[in-house]
DNA sequence: ACACTAACAGACAGGTCTGTATATTGCAAG
DNA sequence: CTTGCAATATACAGACCTGTCTGTTAGTGT
């Protein structure tokens, strides 16, 4: 029956933990197509059973990789300090300016992805679209309790000026971002 | 010599142009590292010899998808009426609008093939940064143009917006972006 | 008629990819 | 001690990748 409650490694496994976080790191600094399972086992330290037997196949852990993100990210959300509305949309707009002062930064890791993945009905883009349905729904409850006239359509553009703003980040300079992330939040919620 | 002057192809060789069709086709919907030479001409009806007699690589065939997508995309601006700017600015926004109702939209080919090439110092990385920087700077001379007491940074807004609602065309409900970029420029711009 | 060029078809080399299989080691529970 | 498990290293299969090479065919200018 294996009593495994609080035995040796009651840890997720260490093997399994190594080959997330390399993973993590090789998929979102790489990409994930550029990126093979060998160098994923060699720099983890790990054999290539061992890999499979933690993971079915390569996609299996993509998704792995794309979930996680996605849980950490809710929980910073979950963590921010309880506090007004407008306060709350500019904490949660101001986690963007966090991302990108920590430097080496290489765009949204779900944008990247959902590039690299055609098929919108493949389990890595379904995880996508929850990840991105729940920040939609997120931004949009606090903006009714703000007393938006319209929440749902200003999430929508709340959304898209993050995912802009994290791809310009990237690809532009990222000093500039903090600065923009509170010009446009001003601009685009200043309108009783 | 080679007399070339309105010979019997002055067209840029059918063979060349049918595997840039062929693969910009290809690059965009299926993604680029996922897509190999062998597909495009055997698509194209081309063979290997020809295909590297027009190209010496893959990489410069991404490399003349890329350019392409560009030029293409300073033609129509470069095509728009003149009008002024408030309404230049208008039309060139609502382009992505254009872009999305017609199907078939898989996202920005520039923002795909940034998730796909991680190295800044690339050939194609070096293409996007030229076309983003022509972006920016066509808004920045029309908001200029239009009295913006801070062109650079309403500039910076719009590309953000512009990236941001290229992707939710993508991945979420297309229906919605030809209002949302109406009430993006107006949130944006309607502050004297 | 002859030479040149561009395109064709297809085989091949060398590498890398995912995934499977084999055989061995270390450790802990019973 | 023995049984079982999880991990190790390594080799392998089969597919696919880019890029090269050989040889053939069609059309064009001189």
């Amino acid at each position: 029956m294996k009593e495994n409650i609080s035995h040796s490694p009651p840890e997720t496994s260490s093997a399994r933990r190594r080959l997330l976080d390399t993973a993590t790191r090789l998929f979102y600094s790489g990409g994930i197509h550029a990126v093979g399972i060998d160098r994923i086992i060699a720099e983890a330290g790990v054999a290539k059973a061992t890999f499979y037997n933690h993971f079915p196949s390569k996609e299996d852990l993509v998704l792995a990789y794309i979930e996680e993100q996605d849980r950490l990210g809710r929980a910073a959300v979950a963590a921010l300090p309880k506090q007004p509305p407008r306060e709350m949309i500019a904490a949660i707009m101001g986690r963007i300016s966090e991302a990108v002062v920590a430097g080496g930064w290489r765009g949204c890791p779900f944008l990247n992805a959902a590039a690299e993945y055609p098929n919108p009905t493949s389990p890595v883009r379904q995880a996508i679209d929850a990840r991105r349905a729940w920040y939609h729904d997120s931004l949009r409850a606090l903006l009714a309790a703000d007393g938006d006239p319209d929440p749902s359509v200003t999430a929508s553009l709340l959304v898209a000026v993050s995912d802009g703003l994290l791809e310009s980040a990237y690809l532009d300079d990222p000093e500039n971002i903090p600065a923009l992330v509170r010009e446009a939040v001003a601009r685009l919620l200043d309108r009783r």
